[in-house]
DNA sequence: CCTTGAATTGAACGCCCGTTCAGATAAGTT
DNA sequence: AACTTATCTGAACGGGCGTTCAATTCAAGG
């Protein structure tokens, strides 16, 4: 049987995980190696291959369970569209300025992917994208939006949205909450008539 | 006096500039090798060397020219916030759809630089950043923008606005004019009262 | 106490890296 | 024709890369 005491087996997996992403994160895929994760683990560069096939499986791994947990995380609640859009705009910013590597990977990496590793990252990323453009769509039939192309307007909220990452800093200026509600008021009056 | 026929010194340094553009924004600076970039050049990697000091520079340079010529490029034109930021917002889509390979690197490859280098890239990216502040200061005070904060605000619309390059494609359903005018009309929303 | 087997080491594989430099090439000048 | 010099080659330098695997370690189960 598996050793439960003195082994690492149960630890070493999750630290190879978290290491990756920081390191990643950090450096960028290509400039990281296999014996830099492993020194920060504390074991061999060959250990590493008892977690994973490879490093391309590494990223990958990330980057799909990142994704599916954004998309297993959140269900459009009921109500109109308004309201559907201001929780997914909030959710979204709370989700990802809770796991900045994650994301700053998911958005940096995928050339890094191979080209079947890509297109499962990709249409999980055209999942998430289709859960706002179909709110925006309802709004717009609804008549509480007013947007002349929902594809646009999707990518430019999540864009707009999704930056938030690059310079939110916790213990500045500004509270996660204060953020929220003010970049969900400038979502909410740019798909709205005017 | 240098060779003027048969020399490739005339060249073969944009060459090798274009190449590692290509190459930097396709595959990621760490990921492209000097021999890659020679390969396509049609030189030996050891030619490189005499127009650039190392790779680190040859990344810099174009991140540096880059930004110069986009600040160079543009001017607050007479008139009030909202027709300064229309102004700003128009250019800033047509010349990033014009350098979507610049614009990437410029945004992706900060890492990579050096300490001294980043802080001159980030001092640079920092100067555009105030002109558009600038403008959503100036716009709140005439009493035209209605945002609460003027540097959030300045992220958010930036964010949007670049991340057309992330999706937009010439020969598709819309021209540029027509993304021009719908991100302005988004942007001109956000920053308006309602 | 001995066997089992999961966890890990450490060395090795072939390969590519950024950079340097002595020497070859060939056009311009005199 | 001889000389000069910008341009480029081709080999070499030391080092790091991803990955493999035989050998070792050691707690758990019998």
């Amino acid at each position: 049987m598996a050793r439960t005491q003195g082994s690492h087996a149960g630890t070493t997996g999750p630290k190879i995980r978290d290491a990756a992403l920081r390191l990643f994160a950090r450096q960028g895929f290509a400039a990281v190696s296999m014996r830099q994760i492993a020194r920060e683990v504390g074991v061999q560069a060959g250990a590493l291959y008892l977690y994973t096939p490879d490093k391309q499986t590494l990223l990958f791994d990330l980057m799909r369970d990142h994704l599916h947990d954004l998309l297993a995380d959140w269900t459009p609640p009921e109500g109109g569209a308004l309201a559907r859009l201001e929780h997914f705009a909030r959710h979204h910013i709370a989700y990802h300025l809770d796991r900045p590597e994650l994301v700053f990977i998911a958005y940096m990496e995928l050339r890094n992917l191979s080209p079947e590793n890509f297109a499962v990252i990709e249409g999980l990323r055209r999942d998430y994208e289709d859960r706002l453009e179909d709110i925006l769509r309802a709004g717009v039939a609804e008549g509480v939006f007013d947007v002349p192309d929902t594809k646009l307007a999707t990518m430019a909220v999540i864009s707009m949205l999704t930056g938030v990452t690059t310079w939110f800093r916790d213990g500045g200026r500004l509270s996660r909450g204060d953020v929220e509600s003010i970049y969900w008021d400038m979502v909410r009056k740019a798909v709205q008539g005017g």
